[in-house]
DNA sequence: TCAATAGTTTAGAATTATTATAATGTAGTT
DNA sequence: AACTACATTATAATAATTCTAAACTATTGA
């Protein structure tokens, strides 16, 4: 989604009713330059900051359930003890910082293209990632 | 680990006591042709039939992160509802069957070796890992 | 061999993340 | 404005995992 779009319309277009919190979270979410990653937690934060008002932890998760529905959120799971949402919905592979538990994206350019020999009858490929864990160069592997 | 090995003797070396809990969870894990992949729950049942009695959940999962710390098993997080490990703990890639929720290892020379252009300065690739999502060919992606 | 002790197992309680429920509220339509 | 369908909310329920403290067991060394 565009920077400063309205999301009154966006919402509307894709079938979901323009509430007060559900634009709330797109702008928290969508009107930034870059794509980022969060968790629910992260997201209740930012949204009541910016409501200055509490936000029901169910409608939050009801909303990025819903989002993620229409395509505009993707999950990503990378630790198992966190759950993990992107705003950048594209296949696109990852770096898994160990220590700090920070994800960051990498362009298609920092990765040769991916060529899987074997297939499975029957079974189409729906996406090929790659996450890259890397963590402290003078400490040993978690 | 090899086949039929003396799991008492494994255990010590790794400065894990060798109790019937554990030695039967190496039997289980470990005395097989093939790696495989389980959650917390297969494995219970598992022990459970093999010891012909109850064994608690809280051992399991002591015991599976004692292994797992140890280096004999490995996590995998691919869907953040649950938890797989994996006997495998080489690095190494994965199909998943977004329809049947199935894990399959992928061989080396199932994919060409992956070269990554960038890098984090003060940071050390720990592991490069690929997932590959397949569904079936006639459905679309979940 | 046998007691001391340090680590282990256990059932159940506690915790955490997530989903369900049901009452209240609100957007869209007439 | 009023109806209806969908949303939000606080709270309860559920599920996965971790914690706790008492009972148990493997190891050590007298």
């Amino acid at each position: 989604m565009p920077k400063n779009c309205n999301f009154i319309e966006k919402l509307r277009e894709v079938g979901l009713r323009p509430t007060k919190q559900r634009v709330n979270m797109c702008e928290v979410l969508f009107n930034r330059e870059k794509t980022f990653h969060f968790t629910i937690n992260d997201l209740v934060k930012m949204i009541s900051e910016k409501m200055n008002e509490k936000i029901s932890l169910a409608t939050v998760y009801n909303t990025v359930h819903a989002l993620e529905k229409k395509g505009y959120l993707k999950e990503i799971s990378i630790d198992s003890h966190k759950s993990y949402f992107d705003t950048n919905t594209l296949a696109h592979h990852h770096f898994f910082d160990e220590d700090t538990h920070e994800l960051i994206d990498l362009n298609e350019s920092d990765i040769d293209k991916i060529n899987i020999r074997k297939n499975i009858t029957g079974k189409k490929i729906n996406s090929v990632e790659v996450l890259v864990r890397v963590a402290s160069d003078n400490q040993n592997q978690k």
